[in-house]
DNA sequence: AGATTTATTCAACCACTGTTGAATAATGGA
DNA sequence: TCCATTATTCAACAGTGGTTGAATAAATCT
């Protein structure tokens, strides 16, 4: 104030470099995941990231090229454990049944705390945005033939009613099973007339049953090729 | 540019007031309700919605009070006709299964070319927005009071199954009704290998008969109440 | 016609946004 | 121990955000 500034004061000039140490990326993704999903794709500001994680907004741009690709990287993150997993099951022979009891166990996985981020993931996927859309096709469109895998499998088999198309069952199935996960617990808080139990474990069995219902052939053919 | 601007020139004097007469404040809620969808919560400037509606971003706030009240009315908008509809179905003395299929016109209206917005509905619910939840969890109660009323005189007459609980299988029916009207027409472009016809129709109608089989009772008591 | 109310616009405020370049502390190798 | 690389911070820029107060045209009323 008072100095006039002689020549070039830069202001404070010892104070920078490194106080906290080695921040690895993976606490940044953390940190992301919750921002976006409390306040959206737009609404997530590269500060509070930062804050939330504990550094400088200037240290995303070092590990990251911006906030875009924040994002997209959290979409692998969370996409390479769940793709092979359910690969896994399609590949392997046990009956129709126990496989969707693999892949739900696989998407509860997938699903575990997360309602806020994946909303806003389904925003980015309706709106087709541009810059998030193609890293999301090709692990979306993974998943699904996994699924299809499996419903033909048991349509093959005939543990399946014959009149399913197993691309739109696999459809079916894994989008009802999230929109249970996000909206069940979401909702019931709020909603007075309801049994006096936790919902989601209740909603989710019921589902179970009346979605394998839906599906199940009525005269299932003998359990093994018996003569 | 050249005149100094000798003391204070307010710069124009006599350019305001109306050019535009008569801005409908329905027509601001159509152009918030597209810009919503296309930019979420946050993302969705008060700028960008008056250039869509053809107006300055200032009269938002002669018709409204900001942002967020916008996003409330345009939710009140919305439910101001799904709900009465929804309740008269429920009071109606059809058989559960047509009562379904009404319910489903109901659902079909309120969807309409909406994915976008409804998903950022979806993000104020499941994260709880303060400012949102209030307007929301008056009509979603009455949307599934009245669904579960529809389950629960299906119920008592034995059309559905003795196990099945209303309360949740509304809950079940409604989510994943909206999930499937929402996300197949905006995957399925992106999945190679589907079958070449629209997938929507195919779905919806899968769907529904694979719910029904679930829900249905088996052994249906006689029609009508018979000696 | 004149006065009042209503609907609209303009210009500006400040807080905050994504991003970058330069400065620098910590780390690891020679 | 010195040096090069890596990881971090600071400060700033230019743009955009929501919001408001004053100005004013159009509509309505008397």
């Amino acid at each position: 104030m008072t100095r006039p500034s002689s020549s070039k004061p830069p202001v404070s000039p010892k104070t920078r470099g490194p106080k906290k140490i080695r921040m690895e990326p993976s606490i940044i993704l953390d940190a992301a995941q919750t921002v976006f999903a409390e306040e959206g794709m737009a609404g997530a500001s590269v500060r509070a990231i930062a804050r939330r994680a504990g550094c400088d907004p200037a240290l995303l741009y070092y590990h990251f090229e911006n906030k875009e690709q924040i994002f997209t990287a959290l979409l692998e993150r969370k996409f390479k454990v769940l793709v092979p997993r359910l690969q896994s099951v399609a590949q392997s022979r046990a009956s129709t049944r126990q496989k969707l009891d693999q892949i739900i166990e696989a998407l509860a996985e997938y699903v575990k705390d997360d309602a806020g981020f994946r909303a806003v993931v389904r925003g980015q996927i309706v709106q087709g945005a541009e810059s998030v859309t193609p890293h999301l096709v090709d692990p979306l469109r993974q998943v699904h033939e996994a699924l299809s895998d499996v419903f033909a499998q048991g349509l093959a088999s005939g543990e399946l009613r014959a009149d399913l198309q197993a691309p739109i069952v696999a459809f079916l199935f894994a989008g009802t099973y999230l929109e249970i996960q996000d909206l069940v617990p979401a909702l019931s808080p709020h909603m007075p007339h309801l049994p006096d139990q936790p919902m989601l474990p209740l909603a989710e069995r019921m589902w179970l049953d009346l979605f394998w219902r839906g599906i199940a052939n009525p005269e299932p053919p003998s359990r093994r090729p018996r003569s």
